[in-house]
RNA sequence: CGGGGUGUAGCGUAGCCUGGUAGCGCGCCUGCUUUGGGAGCAGGAUGUCGGGAGUUCGAAUCUCUCCACCCCGACCA
């Protein structure tokens, strides 16, 4: 491809909107521009990069039995009341009306009509198992789009759906993806970790995600480096501490505390380590209020929470409730003097082991100290693992300690069971002519979302350096002063003919720019290779070869150029 | 949805407090020079100052209102 016929708009500053570095590189490098808020258009460069991606990722779903099919964006209302889920779903998903007043959505993920074509179309348990995938545009009304392509309303989406006569074929056919997952990450230079996860709103039973490692992602990931251990942190259990609750020491008493409300506040003013200290949340559920206590320097897990008897969708209670309950402001709330019979008292397990412990008083500018369970207040109602787990904390398998690390979730798979199949009422007829439900599984991969991890996690002052297998272009050929050397032009159109003659992808930069236009742009779209062609070296009858990564350029002799090239290719550019 | 913030040319921004000709850098167009790390000189184009209403002789600037976007939180397959 040469320049001149090519698409390339870069900028030298990113806009003002864009926080995260891969963010701010796809703009400048015209890899992306915005339409709306989460809606993108994929400019030619960017296109061609979110391409590869789906090529890897075909190909290998291709390798491991997935079968490629495509479906309407658009779907029937009338399919998603079957399940529930038109309700279920909420605000998140675009419900649309044609001009006959009949409902539709754009579709945000997919099991519905696949289900629907499994009911229809297999009859036998020897028509099993079968896995069918897609890769297709999702829109999902997210609440917050952010960070460019990385979470937009809009995105490109592999979503693969698995159908089973049995939980055995559906284990095996989760392995399989399991593996695929694992090799399309690595085909594609990510690093990349598998963790074990919660099913959220899809439901189902066993799932894992799939994390491109990235201090900037916005899940938690909570792992051992002494054993294979590895879940979300919104899973990742904290056991309960192993030594028993010491005997009380220290007599109940309030300590003044004018302006310390945090945990941390109070224990620097009392001299004693935060881990001393209680704190208290408040909160609603099913319209009652519930006392939540966990250690001072411990953080609520929501998802843990909500999955307690009773708990469901609770929510923070507000200002005006508190003080309702309480007769005291945030900040100073304790669990000493409650009115039991009106609450619930749920501790975390580390609470509950705790004794000699500090927590508000109730009263304003006041907290408790010496606090102990049985003596100065009745035992927790309940004690659970309500908590966030935090770097050193045992790892739930017993194999050592927790470290913690970020992600960015570009790959997530489930076992789906009978979830569907069940309320779509998808059913073959096994050995014994027995009509059954089928079991099913479930493989997503967001692929725009990739494009945005990878540069994330590749890139440097100069722009974007994507792993050979993901760059928009292989090799770039720069040559200097083009319209005015005849030796640079013919050096130059022999070798860019060379490398199309051997299917290398390579980008001709013909746009005679100076060279540090030449240089900065094509190092800010990511080019891995690139050749400067220029009278100076060609009098020496050399050219340049300088990686994307390289501190400085080499000198090839220019009838080896071709071959140097071709052996850079063939070596990962990592 | 709650809290905070921002809207001025394609991008980045100044001006707003204290009302009076809309400015700068990059980019873009023309010409000449230049050609090994985002060139120089000369000339030029592009703004309904987010929309609407109000106050005022006069509004980018003050007031009200709507909208869009961004950040934090909640939410998230």
């Amino acid at each position: 491809m040469r320049v001149s016929q090519f698409f390339i708009s870069t900028l030298k500053e990113a806009p003002s909107e864009a926080e995260l570095p891969s963010h701010k590189l796809m703009m400048r490098a015209g890899y992306i521009k915005k339409l709306a808020s989460g809606l993108y258009t994929w400019m030619p460069l960017g296109l061609r990069v979110l391409r590869k991606v789906e090529a890897v990722v075909r190909e290998e779903m291709n390798r491991s039995g997935g079968i490629e099919l495509l479906m309407p964006a658009v779907q029937p209302a009338e399919l998603w009341q079957e399940t529930g889920r038109w309700e279920v779903f909420g605000p998140q998903m675009l419900k649309i009306k044609d001009r006959h007043n009949n409902l539709f959505c754009f579709g945000p993920t997919h099991e519905e009509v696949i289900t629907d074509i499994a009911r229809r179309e297999i009859r036998s348990y020897r028509q099993l198992p079968v896995n069918f995938y897609q890769i297709q545009t999702k829109f999902r009304d997210e609440v917050r789009p952010r960070f460019g392509v990385m979470r937009a309303r809009e995105f490109m989406m592999k979503d693969a759906y698995s159908f089973h006569a049995n939980f055995a074929s559906l284990e095996q056919t989760y392995q399989v993806m399991y593996a695929t997952y694992s090799r399309i990450f690595t085909r594609l230079g990510l690093q990349f970790r598998a963790v074990a996860a919660d099913t959220g709103a899809i439901g189902g039973s066993g799932s894992h995600e799939f994390h491109v490692l990235a201090d900037s992602g916005e899940d938690g990931l909570a792992f051992c480096p002494s054993s294979d251990y590895a879940a979300n942190v919104e899973l990742a259990e904290a056991l309960a501490p192993t030594s028993p609750r010491q005997a009380a020491t220290e007599i109940l008493r309030n300590v003044a505390t004018p302006n310390q409300t945090t945990c941390a506040e109070v224990a620097a003013l009392l001299d004693i380590p935060v881990q001393n200290t209680v704190k208290l949340l408040a909160v609603i559920a099913h319209e009652k209020l519930v006392i939540l206590l966990l250690r001072g320097d411990h953080s609520l897990n929501e998802v843990k929470a909500s999955k307690l008897p009773n708990m469901g969708d609770f929510r923070f209670a507000r200002e005006d409730e508190i003080r309702a309950f309480f007769n005291c402001p945030a900040g100073f709330l304790g669990p000493v003097g409650i009115d039991r019979s009106k609450t619930l008292v749920i501790a975390d397990r580390s609470v509950a082991s705790m004794s000699d412990f500090v927590a508000g008083s109730n009263q304003p500018k006041f907290h408790t100290a010496g606090i102990n369970w049985g003596r100065d207040l009745p035992e927790p109602d309940l004690v659970a693992d309500i908590r966030n787990v935090v770097a050193g904390d045992a790892s739930p398998d017993g194999k050592g300690t927790l470290e913690l690390c970020r992600g960015i979730e570009v790959g997530h798979i489930f076992q789906l069971r009978t979830k569907y199949s069940e309320a779509l009422q998808a059913t073959y007829l096994d050995e014994n002519g027995k009509s059954q439900v089928m079991e099913m599984g479930c493989y997503g991969i967001g692929v725009s979302r990739i494009v945005a991890a990878a540069i994330e996690q590749n890139f440097d002052a100069r722009g974007i350096a994507l792993p050979a297998g993901m760059a928009p272009f292989q090799v770039a050929i720069a040559p200097i002063g083009m319209k005015k050397s005849a030796a640079v032009r013919e050096a130059a159109e022999t070798l860019y003919a060379e490398l199309n003659a051997a299917g290398v992808e390579v980008l001709l930069d013909d746009r005679d720019e100076r060279p540090g236009v030449m240089f900065a742009d094509l190092e800010l779209i990511g080019i891995p290779h690139r050749i400067v062609i220029g009278e100076r070296g060609l009098k020496e009858n050399q050219v340049e070869y300088q990686g994307r990564r390289d501190d400085a350029t080499q000198a090839i002799p220019l009838q080896n150029a071709l071959a140097f090239v071709q052996s850079k290719l063939c070596v990962p550019n990592k």
